[in-house]
RNA sequence: GGCGACGUAGCCAAGUGGUUAAGGCGGGAGUCUGCAAAACUCCUAUGCGGCGGUUCGAAUCCGCCCGUCGCCUCCA
């Protein structure tokens, strides 16, 4: 079986083929405005299998990705905390990388910034001006749309009416409604740079033109992002990369990962509608939430719920025991164990398929625990349900949370004091320690090898 | 208004022409256990938003309708 991909610009499902080693990855990053959210978490998530899926299939994968971090929204917010923009997009990009950690995400090989390609941006647009894509306006800069005819191939928006929307209208100075902005000119107290045509910063879209080129070169094999961003951002990115550098496509495959929505609406910051990664790791270990965000197919929208996380923890709970399973008996499960791996893989290629994936996951982890159970091990069986808990990147060690960690000497103590009671035959008094212990949300299991407690999902 | 996506059991969710429609959560019965928990066994959609159509055959293809969401403005 060979990888096949849900290409946007092509509107199907193709054949993976590689422009060389390694694979060019492009991943859209955040504009750190503020801390990560989950719509977040689910694009970092997915991105971060895509590159394992790759990598197992043995490719060799340099995975690039960029911070936004001057833009309108991250000087607002500088304000009102009363810190500067730079202070800002620090601070939040910060919170990026430790949220990432935590849920598992494999670190990028580059990470460029706006701010730090400020030359190869100037220079970029310089070059769209000479080629006559672009035109200066009293210290902006618009890219021309009308002079680029393979507008709207990745969007489908060709027609102008509905490109310009019922309620926007024909800025001034713009030449045509769709043009957009490849430099705006400083506006008072507001931070800029110097350029050829005065004082100011770059728009939206060209950051990732530059940076794309700047550490992958004229053409990606793969570009993901939100769907979200799938017009205007992508769709400006291939006019302003295509018309400079001649090389198309720009991108050869683009993957769009579908948004997280909360029960009425997108979750985005402009909403103020989002749940932070913050607060769900509060309460739930970071496997959970990665688990779940699993458990939909990557391109479907996806509706976020704390029943779904519950859920979820409870699925952790059963793959983590079946992981920990020993034995040490040799079983017939050879055959069971390549098939297994392969149906698994098979959906991973299968446009990254995570969910299709997970049944098979746990099919497995129930095939094992039988296995055991029966005094059949299966030490096959065991490495191939390893290799895809390693696919999916599910750390199976389990994190403790805070309240967990402060609670643990106490819980000990009874823990310790119910197992004498029940050395003695006390069994009302051990079994009213459990339950007055269940009331606070402390799960106690005794297991051969002695007694196993936990907090109860969601009472952290 | 324009463009697009989606609608599968109580909930979540795979499945894109052909055996009995994966899997998870929840629920029910049982094995094990001092009792529980975990694990294990079995059960929980004659039906895939609705109505038509194509086909020997459709959840899967086509049309219309209903509903939800996204993009068109900052957004992952």
């Amino acid at each position: 079986m060979a990888l096949r991909i849900w290409n946007t610009l092509a509107g199907e499902k193709q054949l993976f083929e590689s422009r060389g080693d390694p694979v060019g990855m492009y991943v859209c990053g955040m504009t750190p405005k503020f801390r990560p959210h989950l719509g977040h978490a689910r694009l970092y998530v997915v991105a971060d299998v895509i590159r394992r899926t790759l990598e197992y299939l043995g490719y060799g994968v340099k995975h690039v990705q960029n911070f936004t971090d001057i833009d309108d929204k991250i000087i607002e917010r500088a304000r009102s905390e009363g810190i500067r923009p730079d202070e800002a997009s620090r601070k939040y990009t910060d919170a990026y990388f430790e949220a990432m950690a935590r849920l598992g995400v494999r670190p990028a090989h580059e990470y460029p910034t706006v701010t730090g390609s400020m030359p190869s941006i100037i220079a970029y647009i310089q070059g769209l001006i000479d080629r006559g894509y672009g035109y200066v306006v009293d210290g902006d800069v618009y890219f021309e749309v009308a002079r680029f005819p393979e507008y709207g191939k990745l969007s489908g928006r060709t027609d102008e009416e509905g490109l310009v929307g019922a309620r926007k209208e024909l800025e001034p100075g713009k030449r045509d409604p769709r043009d957009f902005a490849l430099w705006k000119r400083a506006r008072p107290g507001e931070p800029s740079w110097p350029s050829p045509w005065g004082e100011g910063r770059p728009g939206w879209h060209i950051e990732c033109s530059t940076m794309v080129r700047d550490t992958l070169g004229d053409q990606v094999d793969l570009h993901l992002g939100g769907r979200d961003l799938l017009f205007p951002h992508h769709e400006n990115e291939i006019a302003q990369s295509e018309a400079f550098t001649g090389c198309v496509p720009f991108a050869r495959y683009w993957v769009h990962i579908g948004v997280l929505q909360t029960e009425r609406a997108k979750m985005s910051h402009s909403l103020l509608n989002f749940t932070t990664v913050d607060e769900v790791l509060d309460r739930f270990e970071p496997a959970v939430l990665r688990l779940y965000l699993l458990g939909t197919h990557y391109r479907a929208p996806m509706v976020f719920s704390e029943d779904g996380l519950r859920g979820a923890d409870r699925g952790l709970r059963a793959l983590r025991a079946a992981y920990a399973q020993e034995g040490d008996v040799v079983a017939q499960l050879e055959g069971r164990a390549a098939d297994a791996l392969r149906e698994f893989t098979a959906y991973l290629e299968d446009d990254f398929n995570t969910a299709g994936a997970l049944g098979i996951l746990f099919d497995t982890a129930h095939e094992l625990n039988r296995a055991v159970t029966g005094e059949e091990a299966a030490p096959r069986l065991r490495g191939v349900f390893r290799t895809m808990i390693d696919l999916l990147g599910l750390p199976m060690g389990e994190e403790r949370p805070a309240a967990a960690v402060a609670a643990a000497p106490f819980v000990e103590l009874l823990v310790e004091t119910r197992t004498a009671l029940r050395d003695e035959r006390q069994w009302v008094l051990a079994d009213r320690v459990r339950d007055r212990l269940r009331d606070l949300g402390v799960v106690l299991e005794d297991t051969p090898n002695g007694t196993v407690w936990r907090l109860d999902e969601g009472a952290r």
